[in-house]
RNA sequence: GGGGCGGUAGCUCAAUCGGUAGAGCAUUGCCCUUUUAAGGCAAGGGUUCUGGGUUCGAGUCCCAGCCGCCUCACCA
């Protein structure tokens, strides 16, 4: 036998203990007169003469975390969501029956303690126990105390345990919860609407990823598990909401890494009446806010430096690669020679020159990216992309490569489109939406030649009812949690990321 | 999918050149009425991820597989 077997009947043997004290080993309620924070918040800061006067009464109920028994008495910590509360038991105050169900008493159980206030010598705030109740059982043992999980792996899977020992892990959902709640606040204040747009699309849109796929059996039907909502949400500016938003998960058939998981948190929004021009401004506010309100400040740490989303920068992506050429290439180019096609093919080939796999230079395949807009993007997310550290706006982006997103008026083939960077990671990009329908449906065919990919017809139809001008824009919420929170993967702010099933066959051997 | 690294007691980690698999916490028993990584005495606990191979002998070396981490590729 396993000693966690052994462990798991030694418990099991505890509550047959306690139904021979007459307690139900599992009670349906037990009802508290505070929450542990609320007793700290409370009585935190009264000293021991002052909690002697009041003695306060209290029913609290919470996790014993760490138990030191004294012979015929002993102490508990008693953790209750973030917060911790020591208690006092003693034979002669709680009795002989309640002092049985105190030896019985295992590290993970949630107990129910009714008591007073007090300071303990070395000045410690503590109920002193004069009734103790079992709510449940913890048959199985909690990891270590001291060092917690440390297994990344079993904290994935096993969130619960994570999130019963390391206190760190409780701090990041606290503050994903946190981000989203000022975010929330931020759009209601400015008058939008929140809005749910369908997760199972016919047709999945408004990006450029591999889509799930999922049948519905009544109507034999096949539906893709969205990539975006942007093609519903521009729906309903067409329908009148002139500004909505919606915080939800996007599905992305893709590979795993620090920065993606398959399914992950978006907030999309838009707002009739702007261009990206407006979104810009509105976009470092609303960052430098939700860091003021959910991580205490517009300044914080990341990777072991400063980034302050008070203080922002923005370049347009050609100035970006210029200004990010590596020296070894060759002297970077200049701003105009970005214009023509054949310019910018010499400064790819010169980059592939210095480019190796595996290096900090991994090199661009020319035949993957064919037009002069697409080897720009290439060339800007192999030389700036991982380099742009402070809070950084880049905008104007080729027309090849933003199929949704309105041309600037003095040069056609580029489009009103920023991306925001910071900490190296891409988290946000927006743009002024292209409400021309013929356009739209002239980018989709030239999108769709040569793949499978079928056209929105009913986006295009929407369009042909009229959309007025419109921007949006996308925030990646689990990299701006992840920039919050100093995380350095994705799966540390995502409380059950995608991980290999243990011990299942695998359904496609190849 | 490629490359690199890792998987040892319930947890956190050791184990020298290939030579009897250990410690702390946890667990069990006894003592202990202000401790806090409580303390004292004693005890139990191992398919070293899985399967092969080399060897007198494998946690250690080799091969294959599983799972994870990092990285590259993929990724508007």
């Amino acid at each position: 036998m396993s000693l966690d077997q052994e462990i798991y009947r030694q418990r099991r043997q505890k509550l047959e203990q306690l139904r021979e004290l007459g307690e139900a080993p599992y009670p349906h309620r037990f009802e508290r007169s505070h929450a542990l924070a609320a007793i700290v918040e409370q009585y935190g800061a009264k000293d021991a003469a002052a909690l002697e006067q009041e003695k306060v009464r209290v029913k609290i109920a919470g996790r014993v975390l760490t138990l030191r028994p004294h012979g015929k008495a002993g102490f508990a910590h008693l953790q209750q969501d973030d917060t911790r509360l020591q208690v006092y038991i003693r034979q002669d105050a709680v009795g002989e029956h309640d002092f049985a169900i105190w030896k019985l008493l295992d590290l993970g159980d949630w107990a129910g303690v009714e008591g007073w206030l007090f300071r303990t010598r070395t000045g410690e705030l503590t109920i002193h126990a004069e009734k103790l109740r079992l709510l449940a059982k913890a048959c199985l043992p909690l990891p270590e105390k001291w060092h917690g999980l440390q297994d990344v792996e079993r904290r994935y899977r096993q969130r619960y345990l994570d999130l019963i020992v390391n206190p760190e892990s409780r701090r990041v959902f606290r503050l994903r919860d946190g981000v989203v709640r000022s975010l929330r606040a931020a759009f209601h204040e400015r008058g939008y609407l929140e809005v749910e747009t369908p997760m199972m699309q016919p047709l999945a849109g408004g990006a450029a990823a591999r889509p799930f796929t999922t049948h519905h059996h009544a109507l034999d039907l096949t539906l893709y598990l969205r990539i975006a909502p942007e093609l519903y949400l521009k729906r309903l500016v067409v329908g009148g909401y002139e500004r909505v938003f919606e915080i939800n998960r996007n599905f992305r058939n893709e590979g795993i890494s620090t920065r993606h998981n398959p399914e992950f948190t978006m907030l999309e929004f838009y707002e009739a009446g702007s261009d990206y021009r407006a979104l810009m401004e509105w976009s470092e506010q609303l960052l430098a806010r939700v860091a003021r309100e959910a991580a205490g400040g517009e300044k914080l740490q990341f990777q072991g430096r400063e980034l302050n989303f008070g203080a922002w920068r923005r370049l347009s992506l050609r100035q970006a690669v210029c200004e990010y050429w590596p020296a070894a290439a060759g002297a970077a180019p200049r701003l105009e020679e970005l214009a023509d096609a054949a310019a910018v093919r010499r400064y790819l080939d010169a980059y592939n020159r210095i480019a190796a796999p595996g290096e900090r230079y991994s090199p661009i395949d020319a035949a993957q990216q064919p037009s002069p807009g697409e080897q720009i993007v290439a060339l800007f997310e192999a030389v700036a992309g991982d380099e742009l550290f402070e809070p950084t706006i880049i905008y104007d982006f080729p027309l090849a490569v933003s199929p949704l997103a309105k041309s600037k008026d003095d040069e056609p083939d580029w489009v009103e489109r920023f991306e925001i960077y910071a900490g190296g990671l891409e988290i946000a990009n927006g743009y002024s939406e292209l409400n021309d329908p013929e356009e739209q449906a002239r980018r989709f065919r030239l999108q769709a030649e040569g793949e499978a990919a079928r056209v929105d017809e009913d986006y295009i139809h929407a369009l042909a009812y009229g959309m007025p001008p419109t921007a949006g824009e996308g925030i990646g919420i689990d990299r701006l949690v992840m920039l919050l929170a100093g995380a350095v993967s994705i799966r540390d702010v995502i409380l059950f990321p995608l991980l290999r099933p243990e011990g299942v066959e695998r359904e496609d051997q190849e």
